[in-house]
DNA sequence: AACCAGGAGACAT
DNA sequence: ATGTCTCATGGT
């Protein structure tokens, strides 16, 4: 079984997933900082005070008080530490000029410099070079490594680095490198969220079988 | 009523 | 390099 099976196998049991829910670049880009070990209903509240507050602007967020930011982030989780990043985050961006300034680096050029700000660590830079950049970058995240070690496809435990080029090799044709992983990610975690929990739900799981085989 | 969520940074070893 | 602690709200 190959990753690329496994694609099929969760695009057929659950179709398109239409990634990232976010209306800009610069939405989606919030929205990756704001759901680090966070769930996303929660994401959608902090982003509607933004919103209501005339907030969803670099100029803006970088302009605000942190105290007053947070309390917008509340529902969210992690409202201090957040209100921190979304800040250090803007203050980059508008240092870059504008986000499609960035739009022109190469893609190593612009994952380096999104790791360089303090709140951006490797899911959440690729979060935004995949979805606001439309990078072709494969993310990792936890549910990524829970479902293909249940699968018996990886360790579980290699590090980030080494996944990312494993899911990045040989999954698609270049031109199609974009809109595979992004489908991809979204299927991942669409299908850890139904079925491949802690506490895993495998009695309709489309990809049961193969776990149960793997099971030696 | 614990348990968990679309992580990252600080700090110790 | 690798492991542990902290940060915090809301749904199940």
């Amino acid at each position: 079984m190959t990753p690329g099976q496994i694609y099929s196998r969760l695009y057929r049991a659950y179709g398109p997933q239409h990634w990232w829910p976010g209306d800009t670049p610069f939405e989606i880009m919030v929205g990756a900082i704001l759901t680090q070990n966070t769930a996303w209903p929660n994401v959608e509240r902090a982003i509607s005070n933004l919103r209501a507050n005339n907030a969803l602007a670099p100029q803006r967020i970088a302009a605000v008080h942190v105290r007053r930011l947070a309390t917008w982030l509340k529902p969210s989780g992690y409202f201090n530490i957040k209100a921190k990043r979304l800040k250090s985050f803007c203050r980059w961006l508008m240092a870059a000029g504008c986000v499609h300034a960035l739009g022109k680096l190469d893609t190593p050029l612009l994952r380096h410099q999104l790791l360089a700000v303090h709140g951006i660590g490797p899911e959440t830079a690729d979060d935004i070079l995949l979805y606001a950049f439309s990078r072709p970058v494969f993310v990792i995240d936890a549910y990524t490594r829970r479902v293909f070690e249940r699968l018996g496809m990886i360790a579980g435990n290699e590090g980030y680095e080494t996944l990312r080029h494993w899911f990045e090799s040989g999954l698609a044709k270049e031109r199609d490198k974009v809109r595979v992983f992004n489908e991809y990610h979204a299927l991942i975690v669409r299908h850890g969220k139904d079925y491949c929990k802690v506490r895993p739900r495998c009695a309709q799981c489309c990809l049961r079988t193969v776990c149960l085989s793997a099971q030696v």
